[in-house]
This record gives C-alpha cells, sequence and structure tokens, in this order.
DNA sequence: AATGAATGAGAGTTCATTCAT
DNA sequence: AATGAATGAACTCTCATTCAT
C-alpha cells in the first residue's frame, strides 16, 4: 500500500472511531485520547491528522452526511421512489443505529455551531424540495393520492423521519408505526416489506 | 419566609439556571460553577443541595417533564381535544424554546443513562394510549376522519412532535407545515388559529 | 491568622516561588507545576490565585520591581544620594542575585510583551528624570564635578546599573569596576566602602 | 555547486533562520519545526545536520560571536581604534538589531549553560584584556585624557556597550546618549559624527 | 446554611525526537 | 540527503467535588 494511501486509511479509521465514540457517549464524552487508542494510535498522531478536535468532528460530520447519499435513487415511478426513500431511510437507521445518534448529536450542536447549523439547514432545504417535486409528479402521474398542499406532507415525511432518528424511537414500535401508516396516507405502500 | 420555603426556593433557583444552562449550553457545556453563579450562590452551596451534578440533572428532569402536564386537557370532543394538544404542544415549545433544547438533550442522554431512558419510555407509552383512545373515541363519534389504525395515527401524531422539538425545526417552517397538514389529515382543522 | 491573611500569604508564596523559578530557569523554564509545588500546593490552587500563569508572570514582575525602591532615598546632599543609589542598587543585586536574573528577564521579555515593555520604558523614562535632578542640582551645589551634560552622564550611570544586572556581569568584577570607576568620574566618592 | 557545498549552504540556513528565530521570540519561542520551515526544509532534515535542538543553539552562538569580529581593527592611533570600536559596534547593533536580542538571549542562557558561560566569561576577558591595553597606550602617548585606572575605565566601556545589547535600550535614546558621553570622557570625540 | 480554599484526575494540545522509506 | 508519519513526555488549564470554618 503507498503512503498516500496508508495515510488516507490512517483519516479514516481516525474518523471512524469518532463516530462510534460520538455514536456512543455523545459529544459530551468525546475524549482524543480514546479516539486515538480505538483507532491504535498515540494522541499526537491524531493531532497530526486533525490540528484541533473541532476539525476532527467536521471530518465526522462529513461522513454522516455522507451516508444518506444512497438513501435517494432516481429510478421508478414517483411513488417508488418516495416508498423506497422511507424504507431506505428506516433501514440505514436500523442496520447502523450509530448514524441516528450522531445525527441527533449533530442536529442539538446545531444550536451551538454555525457550520453545522447551516450545513443541515441546507440540507434540510433540498431535501423538502427533492420531496416536494416527487409529491407533485406521483400526483400528476395519478399514481399517489396525497391531495393535499405538497409543503405540508413533504414537512410530514420529513419530521417522521427525523424524529427516527433519535434513540427513543429505537426502543420503541413507534418509528415504524409512523412509517407504516405514512405509507397508507400517501397512497405508496406495496403488499411486499422486507 | 420560613426556613423550609427558602431552602426550597434555592433549589427551584438552581434548578432552574441549571435547566437554562442546558438549554443554551447542552449537557456538554452544563458547568455547577455557572449553575451556581447564575443562582447567586457558591459552588459549594451548589453541592450543599444536589451532591452530585447527576442529581442536580435529575431535578432539571422532573422540571422539564412536568411542564408538559398542562397540554393535555380533558375537556371537550377527542377532536377539539386533539387539537387542542397539537397547538398547546406547539405552543409551548414555540414560547419556551429552551423547553424544546431540554427535551432534546434529554432524549439524547436516554441512551447512556437508563433513569431517562426509563423515563422517557414511560412517557411515550402513557402518551400513546391516551393519543390512541382519543383517536378511537374520536372515529366513533363521528367527528373525526381518522379512517386507519389508531396505533399509527398516534404514532405519526407523536414523532411529528416530539422532531418539533429539535432546534433544528424551530428554524424552518416545516414544524408549523407539519403539524397544519396533520390536522388536515385528522380532520380536526379549525377556521381560526391563532 | 485570619482567612484573608492566609490567601494573602499564599498569593505572595506562590509569587516568590514564581520569582525563584523565573531566576533559576528564565521563563523559558518556568512550569506552574513546579511552582506550585514550591509553595507546596497543587497546580489548581495556584490557577485559583492566578487564573492564567500570564497573570502570574504579572504578579511577579510587581514584586520584582518593588524591590528597587528602597535603593532612591531622598536624604542627604545630591552627591551623597547619588552615591548611596549607585551602591545600593550594587548591594541590593550583589545580596540577592535572582533579581538582577528576573530583571534581565524582564528586558528581554518587553520585546515581546507590550504590558512588560511600557512598564519598563515609563519606569526608565522617571529613573532618568530622578537622575538627571541629582547631577544638576549636584553640580549647582558644587559639590560634584560633573562638567558635563546632565542626560549623557545620567545615561552611562543606567547603562552601567543595568548592565549589572546581566549574570555575566556578576561571575566577573567588571561590575565593581565600572562602578567604582563612575564613583570617581562622577566625584562621589567617598573613603569608606563597604 | 558541490554535494558538500550544498550541504555547507544548508547548515547555514538552518543556522541563519534560528538565528532570526530566537533573535524574534527567544529562546523560549524557538521551535525546531518553525526553523526548518523558515529554512525551506523539513524538521527532520534538520534534526539530519544537528541532532538536537542544543547542536543547533551552538550554532548560533558562534555565528553571533562571530560577527563581533570586525569591530575592532588594529589601525591608527589607540583614541581612534577606540573610537572606532565603540561606533562600530552601536552601528553594528543598530543595523542589525536581532544581533543585540541574540546576545542578550545568550548572556542570560549562560547562567544555566556552561558551555555559553564559559565562551562569554572567555570573551570578556580577552576584549577587557585589549581595551586595557589600548586605554595605556592611549594615555601614555598622550592623545587620551582617561587619568585613572585602566581596568575601571574598560570596565565602564563593556558595561556600557553591554547594556546596548538589550532591547530595552534600542527603544530609548539612553544608549546613544550613553555613548557620546563616554567619547567624550575619553577624549576620543571627533568632530563629525555619522 | 453558606463559603473560600483546595485538590485529583483528566482534558486538549505541543514539541523534540525517531524511524522507515 | 530528505521526508512523512509517529510518538512519549510534558505542558497549561478545567472541573466536580470536598472540607474547615
Amino acid at each position: 500500500m503507498s503512503a498516500r494511501a496508508v495515510a488516507e486509511k490512517r483519516r479514516l479509521d481516525l474518523i471512524s472511531a469518532a463516530y462510534h465514540a460520538i455514536a456512543e457517549h455523545g459529544f459530551e464524552g468525546l475524549r482524543t485520547r480514546d479516539v486515538a487508542a480505538e483507532a491504535g494510535v498515540n494522541v499526537a498522531t491524531l493531532h497530526y491528522y486533525f490540528p484541533t478536535k473541532e476539525s476532527l468532528i467536521r471530518g465526522v460530520v462529513d461522513h454522516a452526511m455522507s451516508r444518506f447519499q444512497s438513501t435517494l435513487t432516481p429510478r421508478g415511478a414517483p411513488a417508488v421512489q418516495l416508498r423506497n426513500h422511507l424504507r431506505a431511510v428506516r433501514r440505514l437507521l436500523l442496520d447502523e443505529p450509530e448514524l441516528g445518534a450522531v445525527m441527533a448529536e449533530l442536529a442539538l450542536r446545531a444550536a451551538r455551531d454555525q457550520a453545522i447549523q447551516d450545513l443541515l439547514a441546507g440540507t434540510f432545504l433540498a431535501w423538502q424540495r427533492t420531496m416536494r417535486g416527487l409529491l407533485r409528479r406521483g400526483v400528476k402521474e395519478g399514481n399517489m393520492r396525497a391531495e393535499l398542499d405538497s409543503a405540508g406532507v413533504a414537512a410530514i415525511v420529513m419530521a417522521t423521519l427525523t424524529a427516527c432518528m433519535l434513540p427513543v424511537m429505537n426502543t420503541s414500535p413507534i418509528g415504524d408505526q409512523a412509517l407504516g401508516q405514512l405509507e397508507k396516507w400517501l397512497g405508496v405502500a406495496s403488499p411486499a416489506r422486507s
């Protein structure tokens, strides 16, 4: 493995270690020493790659956000896309419970960290725009009932998915119940459900 | 004022100071010294009333949970009760933005604090039970359309309200849009809206 | 001893410990932990009295400057005052070799620390003013020969005394030789010399 | 350029960078990384040329001392030599303010570094010897008045010049005033002064 | 009931130095 | 001859907690 590749791997290892640490202990319990140890290096090495704890956190943020990219695929009818998105997010959060924890931590941190605030606000805006487009096209093409205004419906979908990120939701069936009901209301439910 | 009453006031002052501190800086930024200073006493005094930081946090938890008690009043038809509940919660969160921040912090902390975990889980269960009862009676009495299963609908209502606690939601119109849509779907919307 | 007095003593002990540490190891080797240990307290206690290392240094600066106050006493004829000043400074530096070391450290630090820069500049100005007044009066009253301009002579006196602060001077007889010659030139030498 | 010459240049570049760093930030602020960066090489490369920080400092010491060699030229009558020396040193310190700063740093370090101590002590001794010879010959040849003992006068000259190294002196006119007065007292002043 | 003073444990960060390449 | 990567040791500063008064 080339030196470049080794260094890149180390960066990723550190980010991954920090990601898991945040998921488990929150920002409150994030310790550079623990992260370094988890990645199998000295604290000083961590600071070689990330000059400050803050910069390490930025790395984690980017990593976490990128995990959602695959949940929206532009294939199939709007109804299918929407249903797939709902399920993909839900599945992602179930498969990787840490992601929800980290995202929730970020959501809280946004109140105190302008950079995160901006990032999340931008993401939410783009998300809502996409969702509204999907809803409008779905209704026009006739295979989705959503008789009401797209902004409101998109908002409910986002709110429900966002709530599912919170760890509290993962210990009760509420999340799944909410998403199931959502599919019915939207008229995108399909017989088979994995 | 009796000695008892003075002591009780001091306790409340400290809890209030901690409550505001958590809302502003999160658990991550909660400092006993700052809390004591805000309450106008010495740190040692704080520890006289609350032996540990943890016990102070318990006090804040109780205080925060109690703030929601008034949002569910057993008056009027189910549809009215439901609408009033939605609006009362929304209004509470808008009037006292700190409450949302603190609740969100608690929701995250639940993952690491069994006591909070249990408290929240119990609260959610009771909340859902109440909501389902309301929905069922509303449908039976004919003034609510919610044609579908009460568990799902209750879950969506709770998820939406829960999402509204997150600070991210308060910087965008998504929260209000979602709640408005919810009222329409449930068929509990009324002409006037304050 | 009252609580106030104990606290004041602790402050002085810490300053004294820092003062000796600077004299021995320079600013370069000044360690808060060592200072605290020398004063018999925990590092955290040091930070209780001096929030930052910098504030501790300010304390040392004040202490060091104050040591010179007794070297200029407004008693006797100008020639006597001048001679006494020269000798008092020399004696002070010999009795307390650390003072020279600390002052020299300060002189260097002035280049990087505006506060010290201002303090020293002000002190030097006042010092020169005093000295010139003394010289002029001495010449007018006829008991000092200093036939030349007072600014130059004052400058030489100050330069010589300043050089004596440097540790290099204390390991060779140059300092004493220079001061002896100065007395002769100024015409303030007296038969007895301790 | 031969490999030898390249290596020699690198050594000099590193010493020069360290020299400037010490002048600007003192020993306290001397960082091998910064020195290497300033010289355009990696820290590891610096350590290839200078195994330890200490050895780099030795290099700087030699460089600094060598800067004074040209201030004493054995040409002309003693009075002229002396005057030229005074002025050459003063000019050197004015033209290259960093030299004074570095020398002052060394003077302080001498107290903790036997090697520097010895070097400086030896230099001072030789300096004084030269100066006394000059004074004696000057008086004998009749063109200098210095009626008093040569050791004392030499000491004053050295003390004054030494004091001029301190940065404090360079922000006030005291240095120049002292040197001017010295020339008059020694009777070596000349009409023209550049 | 209240406080000033004190502390142990630990936090993030820095730095001279080393080593494989 | 030169470097990127790595590290141990140390640094200043913080914080919940304790205790004598």
